[in-house]
Formats: structure tokens, C-alpha cells, sequence
RNA sequence: CGCGGGGUGGAGCAGUCUGGUAGCUCGUUGGGCUCAUAACCCAAAGGUCGAAGGUUCAAAUCCUUCCCCCGCAACCA
């Protein structure tokens, strides 16, 4: 029996919901609502990742249990996925008893493979990351890359999984399955990664506990991500006493097993997963499928117009129709895109309104106004009918390969063909001509309406709500789509239809920035998060916070110096090398000034420097001291102090 | 040689894997229609597809080299 399983990956609790979670979420409920329609077996999965030692924190900084913290965060999902319309079959949580029993469950069958061993692990951890690093990673200030947060000397023993086994079986995976990782960019990255080889990796953690503790091993608990990507099949039952659904969609030669997930976690889905899989023996993923991410438009930073993506405002305007319509249209999938309240706003009033909308109110008006429903008799012209024959094709192509924006674009130009036929046709000429009961008339409307019923139809995957809403104005039952319903020809005759609502009413661009502007400059910007990051010292501060007295300043050794030399560091984009003369010394300082200053505008100046400041090294060049600048604006370019030509090298600055 | 994405009519993009009349949306101009949400339909103007070289009967598409832009990383001492 043929199925789609399709999964977005689980969410980490720690994390509210966002416009990529929204995005991935929607694409997936799009993907698997295509093949519903198309009569297939289907399942959709989403949930939450809800362990590991970010959530213990949270919870405790927050005074409460990590359950509880990962209770409310998980309430949020629900909720948005009920308001977009997702269709999931099942929501997991990695807290849940059958969750466990799946991991462990898979755990038993990679330690039978003998996969996995256990050995010290040592090196710079990032509590944050919940992740080692290499000394050259961190640096010799040993941060975090991420972070920037100090990473503690860390030595554990661990579980390691042999991932280093897996390379080669992996690569043939690979080339004898093309379609193992798209778009095709992403799937030659992987394997460009499996050709460098594999190290194996620590699936164990011995100094979190909020997890699920790793059988045969006291102490330990399975590492987050380990656990996590076992939800695909967890959630199917593995494990459990009831397996079915897991024979049924994962484990059958004949079913697609879809993962969706952004490029960044790309990695764990097609190396470590199907990794862990072929280790336990079980069938892998047909396909892990890479989409982009939403970018803000990087515009200049007018804070003070449209630049901050606040889809929340714009759903509670416009529905949460009009926001899958634009995540689906917008982006081609796999490519990056950018997220700007203008682009959302054109789209809405040219696609929404104006086309579909307006589309699916007159040709209702007309049927309305001419038979106060659909035409008492179903028979239509070949023109639509013909045109529906040919672009159905398009979309399904289109949807089978996940470009989704294709898809939409053979509907939108089915939509044309539709108001070109009632341009050409003049269905209110007719009307006046020969009255309401011209068998031409209904002809024309007849086919007129069928097509927009088929238009729903192949609408209904990206917008539900929608098309169950034009099903209403056509005076049938506001219900999904059934796999027939794709036919030509079922709308029935003589079918009453309601006065309906406008489905997408014009949104007015002017004053929707104008209020936007408004509410920007009334309410500063909310802190979207539960913890923001401390607060930059040079804001929010008065300049005479954090009194100093007079010694600790004259600590400070401040002199001017001479610029004899500068170059910009290779490679960099803002740092200049210059020799400077002290009057006593020479030395070399670097200076983060390049992209306001040339450096041969430099050679010459007079600046003021801190000569007893550590050494440091900036990108390999060491730098003996700091050149001082005021910095300018939000930016905060660099304006170099002047001193007076006529003040000779070295003197003292105090 | 840090990683990645991109350079296609005024703007934003698709097309590049699987070479074969360069397409979509917005905008502009002209015309049509008045059923419909000032919506809809038709037509026109507008592009050396970043540059050069190569492969080919044929290149936006394949190969080589180069230039530029944008994220991330590395540095704002």
C-alpha cells in the first residue's frame, strides 16, 4: 500500500515559535495535504523536543519544572498550528512514556549492531550549545563561537556511536538514491562531508539530567539530538506493543518517508540519522528535503517603516491563509527568501484579492444574479474545461516536486484563463440579450463556476480555510476535498448559493504603514524573548554610571602617537595594520577603522593611543595597543580623535 | 584559497540539474469591458541573462578563469 509520511522536525521548547517554524510547519502540512487529496494513505507528524540541559536551566531560572516549562511552551504550538490549519495526524513530545520506550528500543538494536563503545570525552563545552568545541573553535579567550559565553573544561565519559563505520555505506546510500537529499546543491554538500570522513560521536551526556537516561549505562542520558531525530519513528509506535502504524508508514518498500527541515539541521537529518538507522537496521528516510530561510529584508534600518517582520500583526489582519499563501508563493523552495510586509501586502492585494478573490465573487455574482445559484443544468463549453485538463498537470508536477510557488502559478494562470473566458463571453451581455434562462447563459456560468470549484480544489492543499470557503460560495458543503473531487464536471446543478463575504477584502497599503508606524512609535519593541541578552553597556547607561576614581583611570597610559605606516589586514574587512611612532618606540596596533578609513589617508595623522594595553592578536596580526576613536550612530563608525599636528609623539594624554 | 547564497527588462523573482523561440509578478503606456473587491481582459514598450574565454549546429543553462553583492564565521584591543 502506497503512503506519505511526512515530519517537520520537533521544536525545541526552549524556543517560541517563529516565522521558520511556521514556515517548515506549513510546507509540510501543504505537502501532505497533496497527497491526501490524491487518495494516498497519509500521515503528518510534528511536536517538541523538550529535553536536555538548556530546558533544565530555563525552568530553573524560571523557578519552575522543566515538564512545566515545556507544558506551556507546547500549548503555543498547538494553538498556532489549530490557527493555521495544520493537519497533523499526531503531535509527539519527547517527554511522552512511548517516546522512551521507542529510543530505547532503538538504542537496543544500534548496541546489538555493537555500534556503540564508551570513552572519555574531553574537551571545551558550551552549556549553551550543549556542545564541545576545539581549541581553535574557541579561541585562546575560549568562547563560545555562538555565544561568546566562556566554555568550561569538560571530561565525561561517554557513549560514542561509530559513525565512522558509516561513510561509506552512507555514500552508497547516496548515489544510489537521488532523491535522497534535496535540492540537489544540499545533497552535494552531504557529500562532500561523508567523502571527508566520518568520527564517531558521543551520544551520551553524564552531566544533564533532564533526559531520558541510557539503558545498561547508570548515569548517562541520551544525548538531545540522538533523541530527538528517533521521534520519526518513535511516534510511529516503534518500540511499543502496537507497531502498526511503524509497519504501515515507515517500515514498507512502498511508502515515502519525507522529512522536512531547514538547511541548518541538514546535517543531523541525512549523515547522523540515517546513520543511527542503517546501524539498527531499519529502513531510512526516502527522502530529507532542505528549504531555506526567511530573511528579513535588508533593507537600511528605518525602524521607522516596515522593516521588522511581525507576522503576528499581519495574520490578525489578514488571516492565516494569507500568511501560508505568501510563505508558499514567495520563497522557492530550497533558496533563501526575504520576509517584508510590503512584498506580503502586493501578493495579498494582487493574488488574494484581486485575482482569487475577485475571481471566485463574480463569477458567484454572476450565477447568483442569474439563477440565484449554480445553473439548473451541468453542461459547459469546452473552453474551461480545456483549460482546467491543461493546467492541472502543471500543478500536480509541480506539487509532486515540491515546487510549491509552481504550483501556485498554474492555478493563478488557470485563473486567468477563467476571467478570460468571462471577458470573452460577456455572460451579462447574454443575460440582457437573451434572459436568465438562455441555455448559453448557463453553459458559460456553468463552466465558469466548475472551474472555480476546480480551482479550490487544487487550492486546498496551501489555503484549507480558503477553499473550503469558496465550496461554501458556490453553495456546497465547506468541507477538505476528497480525491474525486478533482474531476471535471461535479459541481451540482441547481444548487442554491449564499451571499457570500469577500474572501480576500483589498487591503489599503497606506494606511496599513501609516497604523503600523503609529503602534511602532506608541509601544517601543516588546522584548520578544523571556531572557534578553544583557543590554549593550554604551545603552541605556548614563555616562556617569560606574564612577571610576582618578588612580584606576591613571592606570590607563594614553599618549599620542604618529601614524608612519598602514595597510589593511589581508582578508579582513575592517581591520588596518599601522605603524606608529611613539616618540621612544615604535610598535604596530591594529584597529578595527577600515571601513571608514583608507589607509593611506591614515599615514600621517596624529591619534591618541592606549600604549599599556595587552597585546592581543587579531586575525594572526599582533596589535600593541588601541587607537582611539569616538564611535558614531547606531553603527557606531569609528572617528578617529585628532590631535594637533604641532603635539610631538608620546606625549601623555591624561 | 573560511562556509554558503546570489548577479536575468525600472523593482522583486522563476528558468540553470535534463542546452534549442528569455518567462512571471509589480510598475509604465495604449485599448477593451462594466458581471466582479477602483477589480477583470487584450496589446505595447522595456533585457549584450555580471565579464571574458571554451565546448556545441545551438549556451542564461555545460567547462575554465575573473569581477561584484549579500548572509554566517573570523577579527571591531
Amino acid at each position: 500500500m502506497k503512503t506519505f509520511y511526512a515530519t517537520t522536525p520537533i521544536y525545541y521548547v526552549n524556543d517560541l515559535p517563529h516565522i521558520g517554524h511556521i514556515y517548515t510547519t506549513v510546507v509540510t502540512d501543504t505537502a501532505t495535504r497533496f497527497h491526501r487529496l490524491l487518495g494516498e494513505k497519509t500521515r503528518l507528524m510534528t511536536g517538541t523536543d523538550e529535553h536536555g540541559q538548556n530546558i533544565e536551566k530555563a525552568a530553573a531560572a524560571q523557578g519552575v519544572t522543566p515538564i512545566a516549562l515545556a507544558d506551556r511552551v507546547v500549548a503555543r504550538y498547538h494553538a498556532l498550528w489549530k490557527k493555521f490549519d495544520i493537519s497533523n495526524d499526531d503531535f509527539i513530545r519527547t517527554t511522552q512514556p512511548r517516546h522512551r520506550a521507542g529510543v530505547e528500543a532503538l538504542i537496543a538494536r544500534i548496541a546489538a549492531a555493537g555500534d556503540f563503545y564508551t570513552a572519555k570525552h574531553e574537551g571545551w563545552y558550551c552549556a549553551s550549545c550543549e556542545a564541545f568545541y576545539t581549541e581553535k573553535e574557541i579561541g585562546e579567550e575560549r568562547k563560545c563561537p555562538i555565544h561568546g559565553t566562556a566554555c568550561a573544561w569538560e571530561s565525561e565519559e561517554n557513549v560514542f556511536f561509530r559513525l565512522s563505520k558509516y561513510s561509506g555505506p552512507l555514500l552508497e546510500h547516496y548515489e544510489k538514491n537521488p532523491q535522497f537529499v534535496r535540492p540537489e546543491t544540499r545533497r552535494a554538500e552531504m557529500i562532500s562531508f561523508l567523502k571527508g570522513g566520518l568520527t564517531d560521536i558521543s551520544v551520551s551526556r553524564s552531566k544533564v539530567k533532564w533526559g531520558i537516561p541510557f539503558p545498561g549505562h547508570p548515569g548517562q542520558v541520551v544525548y538531545v539530538w540522538f533523541e530527538a531525530l528517533a521521534n520519526y519513528v518513535t511516534a510511529l509506535g516503534l518500540g511499543s506493543e502496537d507497531e502498526h502504524l511503524y509497519r504501515e508508514f515507515w517500515d514498507n518498500p512502498d511508502g515515502r518517508r519525507i522529512h522536512l527541515v531547514g538547511k541548518d539541521i541538514l546535517r543531523f537529518h541525512s549523515i547522523f540519522w540515517p546513520a543511527f538507522l542503517l546501524s539498527a537496521g531499519l529502513p531510512l528516510p526516502t527522502t530529507v528535503w532542505a528549504h531555506g530561510w526567511w530573511l528579513r529584508d535588508e533593507k537600511k534600518m528605518s525602524k521607522s517603516v516596515g522593516n521588522v517582520v511581525r507576522p503576528d500583526a499581519l495574520v490578525a489582519q489578514f488571516g492565516p491563509d494569507a500568511l501560508r499563501y505568501f510563505l508558499l508563493r514567495e520563497m522557492t523552495f530550497g533558496q533563501d527568501a526575504s520576509f517584508s510586509d510590503e512584498a506580503f501586502l502586493t501578493r495579498f492585494n494582487a493574488d488574494l484579492a484581486n485575482d482569487l478573490g475577485n475571481t471566485v465573487s463574480r463569477v458567484a455574482a454572476l450565477c447568483r444574479q442569474s439563477f440565484g445559484g449554480t445553473p439548473d443544468v451541468a453542461a459547459a463549453e469546452e473552453d474551461l474545461e480545456a483549460a482546467f485538463r491543461a493546467h492541472e498537470p502543471e500543478w500536480r508536477a509541480a506539487m509532486e516536486d515540491f515546487s510549491f510557488n509552481r504550483a501556485l502559478e498554474a492555478i493563478w494562470r488557470f485563473l486567468t484563463r477563467i476571467n478570460g473566458y468571462v471577458v470573452a463571453r460577456e455572460p451579462w451581455k447574454v443575460r440582457k440579450e437573451r434572459g436568465a434562462a438562455s441555455p448559453v447563459l448557463k453553459k458559460i456560468l456553468y463552466g465558469s463556476a466548475e472551474s472555480v470549484r476546480l480551482a479550490a480544489v487544487m487550492l486546498s492543499p496551501f489555503l484549507p480555510g480558503t477553499a473550503r470557503k469558496i465550496f461554501e460560495a458556490l453553495g456546497m458543503p465547506g468541507r477538505d476535498p476528497a480525491p474525486r473531487d478533482l474531476e471535471w464536471g461535479l459541481l451540482p446543478a441547481g444548487l442554491p448559493m449564499p451571499d457570500a463575504p469577500a474572501l480576500f477584502p483589498r487591503a489599503d497599503t497606506a494606511s496599513y504603514f501609516e497604523q503600523k508606524e503609529k503602534t511602532m512609535t506608541e509601544t517601543p519593541p516588546a522584548p520578544s524573548k523571556p531572557t534578553p541578552p544583557p543590554a549593550e553597556t554604551t545603552q541605556a547607561v548614563s555616562p556617569s554610571d560606574g564612577q571610576i576614581g582618578i588612580e584606576e583611570f591613571q592606570r590607563m597610559r594614553l599618549v599620542t602617537a604618529k601614524i608612519l605606516a598602514a595597510e589593511r589586514v589581508p582578508k579582513s574587512n575592517k581591520l588596518v595594520r599601522m605603524d606608529v611612532d611613539l616618540g621612544s618606540e615604535r610598535r604596530q596596533i591594529v584597529a578595527g577603522i577600515g571601513k571608514v578609513y583608507e589607509p593611506e589617508a591614515l599615514v600621517g595623522r596624529n591619534v591618541v593611543i592606549v600604549a599599556n594595553l595587552k597585546p592581543a592578536k587579531l586575525m594572526g596580526v599582533e596589535s600593541n595597543g588601541m587607537v582611539l576613536a569616538a564611535t558614531v550612530g547606531e553603527s557606531g563608525e569609528p572617528s578617529l580623535l585628532a590631535v594637533s599636528d604641532d603635539v610631538p609623539p608620546g606625549s601623555r594624554v591624561k
